[in-house]
RNA sequence: GGCCCCGUGGCGAAAUGGCAGACGCAGCGGACUUAAAAUCCGCUUCUCGGAAACGGGAGUGUGGGUUCGAGUCCCACCGGGGCCACCA
């Protein structure tokens, strides 16, 4: 039981709502929850468990525990998680509300690293204190589904879902994830042909021998060790994921990020890849957030095309590291094989005609070619210049690269054929080319692309234009039909003019040009007429949608009215300026133009797409090139293979061991988990050839195959129990606990399943989590792995929904005061006096700098320790307790804005609290002011139209404006004697959610203890019939402006609201001496009298 | 550079295309008080007229457009923020 509240004495008004009353009654009814269990919910089969209730999943993003412990943000989503759950809780919901603790991860580690003490000790030092400071504010979780990512029952489960990923391979023709042992039913059955498979080399499954059949199989899994170049960051000392690398810096800590081949863990994720895009639209997430996992996948249609080498073949040998990054293909033999032509993706086939050379990615596989072998007729200085470009760019950092976007590059001495032009161009390397996007190759085509242009300028290569741009065609167009001398501004005339002589000029094809557009123009004219595009060339701003007749004059605006050529976007005169540019219009000449537009000097005996418009002549080529044999059309991603290995030590270990052959294998279930030993220290071995650092528990990482319970590969022979195995010594990223946590809530116990069936039908069911509210800073990080992960999971039957998060919510960033001084540097918040007499008529001089008497504004910035604005929410509890805290929080503007805190402001929410105290509670006595009976009308209306906007605000998370409307109510309340029982009855359990200890604390002195818990009564529900006003009052604009009100029954028909208005004594006033044109009456809302044009 | 979002009082902010500024902070005036704090009541976009009641005009970054009617929809520009950034 709770302790009566014991009043200081000598207190004026010993039981107002004090801070120190709030923190009393707060704890006492925490304590009171908690012995009750009152946040606890059953799963299904479980005791007390009621079947009849639907359920809802509300979720946090759990928090990484940090040292330095809560900050005002994470209480801003977890109260509005809070407000949502208990709602849909007094609405008749099973709520699951959990909280764990995403524990692995660097900044523990680093800190062991500082201190020497094991970041096991300092993580639950730190997940004690988060706990504690979480259930201060009273959130509703079920705190017996808590668990970290460090227990060992719950990583036991990361590994065996790691597991799962790695023994399944993606089946292309059934567009899913299925267990690798039915493709080795498969091909055991000859129901699929190893040979047909690149990986194969072309050797057919039953001529394989056990190596092969395991470097195959090995190729096919999701998971799959690849070695390619990857972000190696050698100050956290291990590679990363391209996730976590931001401006060429590592995500954490900010440290310079380098390209180097590794050999490491991956996830085929790029499979997934259009699956995770298109079933972005399953889901109801910000725009934002799936716009950038869109981007982030980012999807590309185009060609693929091979331009073979002049020389004949290059055999890129044995012993090189450079693999190819092929995206999703594990290298193996596909690197090893020779090189008959050199392979490019491009999104603007339509351009080939124009490709003067070819660049490659220096780490493409063709420069450590030609670097280990000097091609015939490439002269010694030519060579050790390219030997010294590539080291140079080895060395650079991706944020050097970056920094100096200068198009340097060294030619490689090798030619290729165009297979368009059948003319010879040169292969370069340069690192605008990327080795991770497509084949790490490019056909550059200097007229069409910004840095092929600039890269051409810079190393003297040819340029050949082969687009003929659509704004000079659309210029034509106007040239020839819209007659200039009359139609056209004069300051166009003589641009134009010279523009017609351009045309005719011998470097734009002409002829192919004028055909371009007679072709267009008769197919909209088949089509019947196409689109007219107004345009005003006299006055600015003319813009119509609607077609009219040549010259009309509409309003003040002159309208000049053309057909269109295909899809132009000309719709106001500004478009039509801006074909122009400034001074005159823009040709390609002097810069690459990247644009639509009509091909030219594009044709040869084989294939001719001159004057084709740029889609047509795409489509043109992408065909000659399938049935030539010359390429193919292909969608490109740029989502690369997920690096899911890390060389630290704060995290989960892979069940995985390699043989004295070094082939790896999954170690049984019945093994896992594979604990994280114990280290001496954890310095990270500092070396440029990466060392894992679990290579240190030598003990450890050396056993047998019996001893780590090795699973057998299916399809191969099994290892020997005593064969000597070595652990695998790299460790899982932070991310891998976070990928399946909202799983585990569900059936948190279970030792048999990562999640029962059951539990995972009800609480996932086909749309996954009902509610996740997190920052918006993992909006491709972890929204997209765990995306994966359940993608996967739901292939291989292990979970019932597409998508784990069926509704993502991202609240805003809590940001703070600062103070900036004139040159904009910024001043702590304690070094500035604030001085409100001396306001300038501007605003300005209100804050002063201490130290120099500078005049300093105030101005928003993030909390950092350097500005001293950072709010500790323990000191805020302390000042107003947690209900006020909840409070402020959630009033302070819409959830998902980012708001500056005011501590200035929080006094608002305080004080809503005491006066609503003071309406139900004698601050002298702490009894009840309640009178039993019924609310007057007003009241009752009041109170009923609040319940509804509550309601109606709580579910679409608008609490500020549910806030509003409750001290609305509040303040109504005020005017009267008393507040009648009526009203306290409905009162309390609406204001529950967002005050649920104050609510709790006003129900017992209202009605007495000894009934449930307020949480767990329902929620008020409106009566309409209450809302229903006999009368209504009515604006009456003249001319959209208000003149007049008048008060008709609600029920009044147009007709009668018409007559009364015109009517009404003001609004005759204003329509004296008018006619009246019309009259618009919007029920319930308004009218507006309509004059006619005087 | 590309894409997206946002510009409303002194401040945080409200406003299904229909009375702009709800609610809160700050400020001003009043009541209570010996006084102050606290509390309560009132005022508070700018501007013009008026002693006042009240009335007129302007007003949601700027310029246009659509509409009977625009903070809200469309176009352009300016300013701020976010994301991506040599992705062929």
């Amino acid at each position: 039981m709770i302790e009566p509240y014991q009043p200081e004495p000598g207190q004026e008004f010993p039981y107002r709502y004090t801070a120190r009353l709030a923190g009393h009654l707060e704890l006492g009814w925490q304590r009171a929850w908690k012995d009750a269990q009152a946040y606890r919910v059953a799963n299904p089969g479980q005791a007390g468990f009621d079947s009849a209730r639907p359920k809802f999943y509300c979720l946090d993003m759990f928090p990484y525990p940090s040292g330095a412990g809560l900050h005002v943000g994470h209480p801003e989503g977890y109260t509005a998680t809070d407000i949502i759950s208990r709602y849909k809780r007094m609405c008749g919901f099973n709520v699951l509300h959990p909280m764990g603790w995403d524990a692995f991860g660097l900044p523990a580690e680093q800190y062991a690293i500082q201190t020497g003490v094991h970041p096991a000790i300092t993580t639950r030092a730190a997940i004690d204190n988060f706990r504690r400071q979480l259930q201060r504010f009273g959130f509703s979780y079920d705190w017996s589904r808590e668990f970290g990512t460090i227990d060992e029952a719950y990583y036991r489960w990361t590994q065996w879902i790691f597991l799962r990923i790695y023994s399944a391979w993606y089946d292309d023709r059934a567009g899913r994830a299925r267990p690798i042992a039915e493709l080795v039913d498969m091909l055991e059955q000859g129901e699929r042909r190893a040979e047909d498979d690149a990986a194969s080399g072309g050797v057919a499954w039953k001529a394989m021998d056990a190596k092969q059949k395991r470097a195959f199989l090995d190729s096919k899994r999701l998971a799959y060790l690849g070695e390619q170049t990857v972000n190696w960051c050698p100050k956290l000392g291990t590679a990363l994921a391209n996730e976590e690398v931001i401006d060429g810096r590592s995500e954490r800590g900010g440290y310079p990020v380098f390209r180097k081949p590794l050999k490491q863990w991956m996830f085929r994720i790029t499979a997934y890849a259009e699956r995770l895009l298109a079933d972005l639209a399953l889901v109801d997430w910000p725009e934002s957030t799936r716009t950038m996992q869109a981007e982030w996948i980012g999807r590309s249609e185009g060609a693929e095309i091979d331009f073979p080498f002049v020389d004949g073949h290059f055999s890129p040998g044995q012993g090189t590291k450079l693999g190819v990054a092929g995206r999703s293909e594990a290298p193996s033999h596909a690197s090893q094989a020779p090189l008959a032509s050199l392979r490019v993706f491009t999104t603007r086939p339509d351009t080939i005609f124009g490709a003067t050379f070819m660049v490659v990615a220096p780490e493409h596989r063709l420069v450590e070619h030609v670097l280990r072998e000097k091609p015939k007729g490439m002269t010694d200085e030519a060579h050790a210049r390219l030997r010294e470009y590539v080291a140079a760019a080895r060395n650079r950092s991706d944020v050097e690269r970056q920094e100096s976007k200068d198009k340097s590059g060294a030619a490689l001495g090798i030619d290729v054929i165009n297979p368009a032009t059948g003319k010879r161009i040169p292969v370069w390397t340069a690192d605008y080319v990327l080795i991770g996007y497509g084949h790490g190759a490019i056909m550059a085509v200097p007229a069409h692309d910004e840095r092929d242009f600039a890269f051409a300028q810079a190393n003297g290569l040819a340029i050949r234009d082969v687009v003929y741009p659509r704004h000079l065609a659309a210029m034509a167009f106007f040239a020839r039909e819209a007659k200039p001398e009359q139609r056209v501004a004069e300051r166009w005339a003589a641009d134009l003019a010279d523009f017609v002589g351009l045309v005719t000029s011998d470097n734009v094809a002409p002829g192919a040009f004028a055909e371009a557009l007679e072709t267009t123009r008769a197919r909209r004219a088949a089509e019947g007429g196409g689109t007219a595009i107004p345009v005003d060339l006299r006055e600015r701003g003319g813009s119509d949608a609607t077609p009219g007749s040549v010259g009309e004059r509409r309003g003040s605006t002159r309208i000049v009215w053309l057909d269109a050529i295909d899809d132009m976007k000309l719709h106001t005169f500004s478009d039509v300026e801006n074909l122009f540019g400034n001074g005159g219009f823009q040709t390609h000449q002097g810069e690459a133009y990247a644009g639509q537009g009509y091909a030219v000097n594009s044709a040869s005996a084989e294939l001719s797409i001159d004057g084709m418009a740029t889609e047509d002549a795409k489509q043109a080529v992408i065909r000659w090139l399938e049935s030539s044999g010359k390429g193919k059309r292909v969608v490109n991603y740029r989502l690369r293979d997920w690096l899911f290995s890390r060389q630290r030590y704060w995290g989960e270990p892979f069940p995985l061991v390699f043989d004295s052959e070094g082939n790896h294998h999954a170690v049984s279930e019945s093994a896992l988990p594979v604990r994280l030993p114990e280290l001496a220290d954890y310095q990270p071995i500092e070396s440029e050839d990466p060392k894992p650092l679990l290579a240190k528990a030598t003990s450890w990482s050396r056993t047998t195959a019996a001893e780590a319970g090795v699973a057998p590969t299916p399809g191969l022979p099994a290892l020997a129990p005593d064969a000597p195995v070595t652990r695998e010594l790299n460790t899982m990223p932070g991310w891998a606990g976070s990928c399946w946590y909202y799983l585990r809530y569900c059936d948190p116990e279970n030792r048999e399943r990562f999640i029962g069936a059951e539990a995972e039908r009800y609480w996932l069911g086909e749309r996954g989590v009902d509610l996740y509210v997190g920052g918006a800073e993992h909006a491709v990080l972890h929204l997209l792995y765990a995306r994966f992960w359940h993608k996967v999971l739901f292939d291989l039957g292990e979970v019932s929904s597409r998508e784990p998060f069926a509704k993502l919510f991202h609240q805003g960033l809590i940001t703070s005061m600062a103070f900036q001084r004139s040159d904009k540097s910024l001043v702590a918040i304690d070094e500035v006096d604030e001085r409100p007499g001396e306001i300038n008529a501007d605003g300005t001089g209100a804050y002063v700098e201490r130290a120099t008497g500078q005049v300093v504004t105030q101005v928003i910035a993030k909390m950092s320790k350097s500005l001293k604005n950072v709010i500790n929410p323990d000191d805020v509890i302390a000042d107003f307790g947690a209900d006020t805290f909840r409070l402020y929080e959630m009033a302070m503007g819409p959830l998902e804005a980012s708001k500056p805190w005011n501590t200035r402001d929080i006094a608002g929410c305080f004080r809503f609290l005491q006066r609503l105290w003071r309406n139900l509670v004698d601050e002298n006595t702490g009894l009840a002011r309640v009178v039993e009976g019924q609310a007057d009308d007003t009241t009752r209306r009041l109170l009923h139209r609040t319940i509804k906007g509550v309601r109606q605000d709580i579910e679409s998370l608008g609490f500020n404006t549910a806030i509003s409307k409750l001290i609305e109510f509040n303040n109504h309340l005020s005017k009267l004697e008393a507040v009648p029982s009526e009203v306290a009855r409905m009162l309390i359990p609406l204001l529950s959610p967002f005050v649920p200890h104050l609510a709790e604390e006003l129900w017992i002195r209202v009605f007495g203890p000894g009934g449930p818990f307020v949480a767990h009564m329902s929620y008020p529900e409106h009566r309409e019939d209450v809302l229903v006003e006999a009368q209504i009052e009515l604006p009456v604009q003249v001319q959209g402006k208000v003149r007049g009100r008048i008060v008709v029954p609600a029920a009044a028909t147009p007709a009668d609201v018409e007559a009364a208005a015109l009517s009404d004594e003001r609004v005759r006033e204003w329509l004296a001496g008018k006619a009246v044109a019309k009259v618009i009456v919007i029920p319930k809302r308004m009218v507006n009298v309509v004059v006619k044009d005087a």
